[in-house]
DNA sequence: AATGAATGAGTTTTCATTCAT
DNA sequence: GATGAATGAAAACTCATTCAT
């Protein structure tokens, strides 16, 4: 078969393999699941998958691709590293927002599921955080941003990032582009990056939605009245 | 069976499935595997739990319960709400700490691990974002912090702390303590709050470190070159 | 223990067996549900019974017990052995109709549950119709009947008796005193005994009533039009 | 798979399934020894029957068409409806003696198995004795048979039938075809057809036969000395 | 290359039986 | 004698993987 052709199958079966896994988990998921949601055979997807896991590994490749290229795009002509730091977490978070699957599989599911998963998932956070962590040494360096813990500063900021995406993929964020501005604005106080020393205004309004709208979950796993509570 | 015992055996049998889970993960781990790691028949630990599942759940529970107690002590005569919310942060840290099995468990392997499971821990999420946003509420209320958006703001506090606590279990960070105060500081910083503008020195020194360390990982999965590559 | 507790003990089990077995099946009943029943703690059943399958021997045997005594009682003082014999049908019959769950045991569950319990119950249905057999050449003997094929007539005559308890156990026939005359007089008609050519009269006019009543059930199994579908 | 070929194997499991559970009952049967005695993997017997149950109902089921089958063909072309009723028997009594173990299983197991069996069998046994109970008012309307209790000598007719194959099946009744006329006899006798008065000539010798045959088993359940034990 | 029937190892769960209290 | 917690063997069922067609 020509290489294009093998290619274009293989993409056929992850594209499947993406939307079952996204909606089952990969435990709940079976190659013959992604089989009949791909429209082959079962025995086809070991023509293109050595097993189970590799398919699995191969989307999370695939979408780490997809979301490292995003960012390098996002970055580039940008004047300077703050500049190119902030387009940095906007094009990884739009990377990700043209496929929710592939965030749920990404971000929730994928951890847990292999030992392997987990190991290249971690690397992924550290590839992250070093490159932030980089960015932040280069804008102290030039005297952008005071000196920090330029460690912590970058897993916060990679942090901020994946709980945005997750509570998009959970459906508490409705817009991540609505959302963007503000999560910037945050982690460049954060690194105490100059012009974000004031909150932008006009969003306090909506803040205090979340804490209404969600009380059914909360009598769950908490004492009522919030962290507040037991104390005088 | 006295009720004392019963307890005393039904903490044995999930402390044992909290080491067993967080080694291997909730699809990898047998029940006989609890069993074993617990000492008893694989039959015991259906007469302390009806399914692997609801373990696994009863696993979740307890933690949470741990973790919210932990915030809430820390909280205790905190003099006011900006104290009281870096009190959490602190609290909810060491309460993991404690546990780094817990925090692997709850952190990597139970979002994907059961759809029970999942909308637990979302609800979580949801539980401490909405409660910083009522506390970022109340600290603009008094006029301790400028307006933001705090729904935002909340995600951002909760991600970068789950994010550090991902680096911890993982090994990324020796020591929780450590970056407890930095980690602090960025999110003060990020609502905008008095005093927390200038980055703590002295640390940055350390901020090139694991950019280094991991190299090796880094070729698995992205181009050389940082996020820069590619780029003029 | 003096042998009066024991005894009184072993029938509470024995009882609480018998409503337990008849409810669910040999094989669905736990000896914990038994116990339960009999109020009494798992083990105490083995105190009194070796294992779960002697337990239901034990209770297949004590139903034996009861119904071949039920028929010896109805035997007595009757004037020739035509009269024996049908006393011994009214016998049985009535043995049975004060304990419905042993006929739902001994009839339905036990034939097929145990290999031991298939012997015992093959054995008791020779012993029966051997006795009828007996009976049988006695009469014939004593010239009350004409020569028959005794085996067979033996047969049908302890066929005709299972199958209407059979019927009165699933709920088909309300009352076994009612019907007892009719089966008599159906089996006496059978061996040829004297004064029994004319079926009963005044019941005739119930007869059409189960062909009717019953269609829900028929369509499942069988072709429409009764046995003569097909037929020219 | 083309459907002649799926159903063809499903034959074999079946036929294999209907001599493992005759040997050894439902609950002793696992579906490994059905798969075994089919020579298949055990996971092969699940891509044909959903489960172990619907295993045995199916068995059921194909049983009860073959014996429905054999009824209505030997109906065919009997002159009245006592000849009908009369070839009906036959015909049930031949369709199972080609099926030694299809009898064992319907008629010894399949009663207490399970409860949707137990139903099932119910509704046979209903179908049953409808249809005799049709063919009785027919004859009885015109005029071939007197009055009766139509309900009591359809349960009477169905069960020394049963009662015969029961024999069959444990090895106490030899040749069925040789016992299939008195058997026959005996019940056109019971419901009173015409020329039915005399029992056959030149069977009775035989019939003190099993008595005597049988007696170890008898020790096991009953007093000594048949019913006339204790009797004056 | 593609198919999908077949495989059988492995998992969760149940429950008869035992035995320390 | 009585208890009921503990045991662990066994069974139904699943599904990743193979391979004849």
């Amino acid at each position: 078969m020509e290489a294009e052709k093998r290619l274009e199958k293989e993409t056929m079966i992850l594209d499947a393999a993406e939307r079952v896994f996204a909606a089952r988990g990969y435990a709940a998921t079976t190659v013959k699941d992604v089989a009949q949601e791909a429209g082959v055979a079962t025995g086809t997807v070991y023509l293109y998958f050595p097993s189970k896991e590799e398919l699995f590994l191969a989307l999370i490749d695939r979408g780490t691709r997809a979301v490292l290229e995003g960012i390098v795009r996002a970055r580039q002509g940008k004047p300077d590293v703050i500049a190119k730091l902030a387009a940095s977490l906007e094009g990884a978070v739009r990377a990700f927002s043209a496929h929710r699957d592939l965030a749920r599989v990404a971000l929730l599911q994928a951890p847990g599921a292999l030992p392997a998963c987990e190991e290249r998932l971690a690397q992924l956070h550290r590839l992250f955080a070093d490159y932030v962590a980089q960015d932040l040494e280069e804008a102290r360096a030039a005297g952008l941003i005071p000196p920090l813990d330029a460690r912590v500063a970058a897993w916060a900021w990679v942090g901020s990032f994946a709980e945005i995406l997750l509570a998009w993929v959970r459906g508490d964020v409705a817009d991540l582009e609505e959302v963007l501005p503000g999560l910037v604005a945050y982690n460049l106080r954060g690194i105490g990056a100059p012009g974000s020393r004031q909150p932008q205004r006009g969003q306090a309004a909506r803040s205090a939605g979340p804490a209404e709208r969600r009380s059914a979950g909360r009598d769950q796993a908490a004492a009522p009245g919030g962290f507040a509570a037991g104390e005088r």
